[in-house]
DNA sequence: AATATTCATCGTATATTTGCGATATAATTA
DNA sequence: TAATTATATCGCAAATATACGATGAATATT
């Protein structure tokens, strides 16, 4: 792509693609789900339910860390994750203000 | 990636991973701002006002387009683009239903 | 008919993502 | 101490995404 555009554009627009950025992927999707579900939040144990090798999944993992959607902490010989609640809060207002403020146009019909 | 695996994952964590993967940049969540706010929806009026070249802007329209999130006609030499509501409707409803299903996990403390 | 406008698409360069095996590290168990 | 377990990280290969200029197709203008 050459150089990236990406900074050019708002603060928000900006973040708001972040974020998707992070769900982008299914492996993702899922992982976030798994790991609301359960309480242990083992590495492990998401590796046994996706279909991705266990690199794989880690760097999954990472991804989801680095924009901070969940936490991991160290336990042991284990890993413990878990949604970081406070940003997904956050993000899901995020979401629902673009929703919202798309939605607020929608009498305008073009095409 | 050698070969994908995301058809390997359920068909809902699939299409949320499509939807966010659409607004995963910041100048399509800017083009669909514009689309929404405009009742023209040219394209060239895009690309004023987003620093990408003609190209790249029509690039970023037709992966909406293809996703369903906007719905594009000709109109002589211009093409009209406009918000698919229907789809968008749908889509929210995905995503907020996601982000429903993780928070009612919300009282599990791990970590 | 010649020219200009609007936009899509192609080709290309580069950057990023995805996926895995191999390895490293650190803790637990035998 | 040695072996095992759990996970992170490195390095590689392949696939995708991003960005642009050039070109093409279609309509509008002169």
């Amino acid at each position: 792509m050459a150089v990236s555009k990406k900074a050019e554009f708002k603060e928000d627009e900006i973040m708001l693609a972040e974020f998707a950025k992070a769900i982008s992927h299914p492996a993702r999707v899922a992982i976030l789900k798994e790991v609301a579900q359960r309480k242990s939040c083992i590495c492990g144990e998401i590796v046994e339910v996706l279909p991705l090798a266990q690199s794989t999944v880690s760097q999954h993992l990472k991804e989801l860390k680095d924009v901070g959607l969940i936490s991991g902490t160290v336990e042991g010989v284990k890993s413990c994750y878990c949604i970081n609640w406070a940003a997904f809060e956050k993000i899901s207002q995020l979401f629902k203000s673009f929703i919202d403020k798309t939605q607020c146009c929608k009498d305008s019909g073009c095409c």
